[in-house]
DNA sequence: CCGGGCCCCTGGATGC
DNA sequence: TGCATCCAGGGGCCCG
């Protein structure tokens, strides 16, 4: 559930919480399924930013000798979510924070008393540290992710030329990663709904790549003014919703009628997601 | 290489 | 009321 618009959210909360902080003690769940690895490395190092790549979150680490050769990448899966708490002290973490926050998967001391909680009940967010840019073992998606959508990257010929070149529904391909990042369910939908594209599409012609493309910007943009949206599970660090449920024209909106035209919308299910289109407006 | 399908997980909703 | 079953989905992986 967590897309480009609510990590952006959550990024840009974490930001004056962790940016020069120095992380002294790291704490994981040893769960076998856990997607945690090589979280220890972390220890000791400063985290000198927090970017964001699709929906993934990266920190680059600083020795204190000054040398920069890992990076933190953080994903926030479904149910995903950051708490940021004031402690006495840097005793023991993790069990001290479990019995105020639920599902810890995570936790970084800071050298500031706060500690930072990763919590994620459905454990398919993922947690690494790897060697600066390499992402291929431990996150290959990040490895091939395609460009930001709301930067001069996302080129709308190029985006067109992938969309003819596929047979894939189209709504298969926005979440893909690949051809846009960050796009997940939520957004695909109402992207598809603005562009007036039926998502289960296989031929997606120049001009109706253009409508998607710009629809996928103008979501996106709107959603993250809004700090995303909470349908279930997503929170911000501070532990509020973000605001664009209300705002969603596809999304959840089976059996409602179509905000633009007022058929009835209707559910299906593509590449193995839940997916709401208008059946009237969104023609293959 | 690509497309399609299955699986990981667990809280909440639904059904009996 | 209580138990069983279903459902949500990002992304890794396997197979044709």
């Amino acid at each position: 559930m967590p897309e480009l618009p609510e990590v952006e959210s959550v990024r840009r909360q974490l930001v004056p919480e962790l940016t020069g902080r120095t992380v002294v003690t790291a704490w994981w769940d040893a769960h076998p399924h856990a997607r945690i690895s090589d979280v220890h490395l972390i220890e000791g190092q400063r985290i000198v930013d927090v970017r964001r790549r699709g929906k993934f979150l990266l920190s680059t680490l600083e020795r204190p000798d000054g040398s920069r050769q890992h990076e933190l990448v953080l994903h926030l899966g479904m149910t995903g979510s950051f708490r940021v708490l004031p402690i006495d002290g840097p005793s023991a973490p993790a069990p001290v924070a479990s019995e105020v926050v639920t599902h810890v998967r995570a936790s970084f001391v800071l050298d500031d008393d706060h500690v930072l909680l990763f919590r994620d009940p459905r454990r398919f967010g993922r947690v690494s540290v790897v060697p600066t840019g390499d992402y291929r073992d431990r996150v290959p998606t990040l490895a091939v992710l395609g460009p930001e959508p709301l930067s001069e990257d996302f080129e709308v010929a190029a985006f067109a030329a992938a969309l003819a070149r596929t047979s894939s529904p189209v709504k298969a391909k926005l979440l893909d990663q690949r051809l846009v990042a960050g796009v997940g369910n939520i957004y695909a939908d109402e992207a598809l709904w603005r562009a007036r594209i039926h998502p289960a599409s296989r031929r997606v012609g120049k001009a109706r790549a253009g409508l998607l493309h710009q629809a996928i910007r103008e979501v996106l943009a709107a959603a993250i003014e809004r700090e995303g949206t909470t349908f279930r599970d997503y929170q911000m660090v501070n532990g509020q919703s973000g605001r664009y449920a209300e705002q969603l024209d596809a999304y959840g909106q089976g059996d409602l009628p179509c905000r633009r035209c007022g058929t009835a919308m209707r559910r299906t299910v593509i590449a193995q997601r839940g997916t709401t289109y208008c059946p009237s407006c969104q023609r293959a």
